[in-house]
DNA sequence: TTCGCTGCAAATGCTTTGCAAACAG
DNA sequence: CTGTTTGCAAAGCATTTGCAGCGAA
């Protein structure tokens, strides 16, 4: 057979202590962090750990698909951990302040339509924009 | 009293043909372009206008509620006219291949949801991303 | 004539890359 | 040991800002 037992064109993932302590981060806020809130709370926490790490570590997580990445209005990427309990968020335009919400129907709705057009291993990202009651205006 | 007459509130924007060309080629194309391309596509059909402008003319027709921007995943913004017809993208992960979706139920439950929570004036993003068939992982 | 608009060049801010030293396996 | 991972410094990109000249109202 042409079953070879380590053809591995998996690098192998090293356990390091930094790698840990994001994912450590990660899991203890477990809500949607920039690359540099982590690192400046990492460092104040005194894990000494570089920026470009924490880059390298979130990347090589997303890639593993263990962390869920979006990017902000401002263009900044920001990560959570895939698992917990998935959300989206409704967000104020003029005081910025944010709800957390359920969405079931869209989960489902975007899984069928993902399937109708042949696509697998589905991931959605929604966000909803407007103005809250205490800005509204007149 | 120091109550002056002119604290000149509106900036009045002014009809410029850099701005009526990005306007223009946005009505054009009816889709997500990012600033580069649409510079880009501009300065090819000699229209002579400048990165900064286009970048400036999209951020305050942005602000003017005219077209909508959203976030590439690469940290690149794209831009299109608002009104025509509200659409989403479902997008492969692999090869880039994107496939526009409507989602009438989509649209209701974010209306729902945000006058819920007291929101007004509302909007969203939805993007559905995954494998496509070709690119499926057997 | 007025300001707002334009656009070049330079600055910002986030993210990535080069490379030598530190470290897990 | 051997190949990864780390992290500093520097490079890359998209986007923004400073400022002098141009042009619409």
């Amino acid at each position: 057979m042409s079953q070879v037992s380590k053809p591995v064109p998996v690098p192998g993932r090293r356990a390091t202590k930094q790698r840990a302590a994001v994912v450590e981060l990660l899991t203890t806020v477990n809500d949607f962090r920039s690359a540099q809130e982590l690192h400046d709370e990492l460092r104040k926490r005194g894990d000494g750990i570089g920026l470009t790490t924490v880059y390298r570590t979130l990347q090589s997580l997303s890639e593993a698909g263990e962390i869920d990445v979006l990017r902000t209005g401002s263009g900044e990427a920001v990560y959570r951990l895939c698992s917990s309990h998935h959300h989206h968020h409704l967000v104020c335009r003029v005081c910025g302040r944010t709800v957390e919400v359920e969405g079931p129907a869209v989960e489902r709705w975007a899984e069928k339509i993902a399937a109708e057009h042949g696509f697998t291993d589905i991931g959605h990202t929604v966000e909803i924009t407007g103005t809250c009651a205490e800005h509204a205006a007149p």
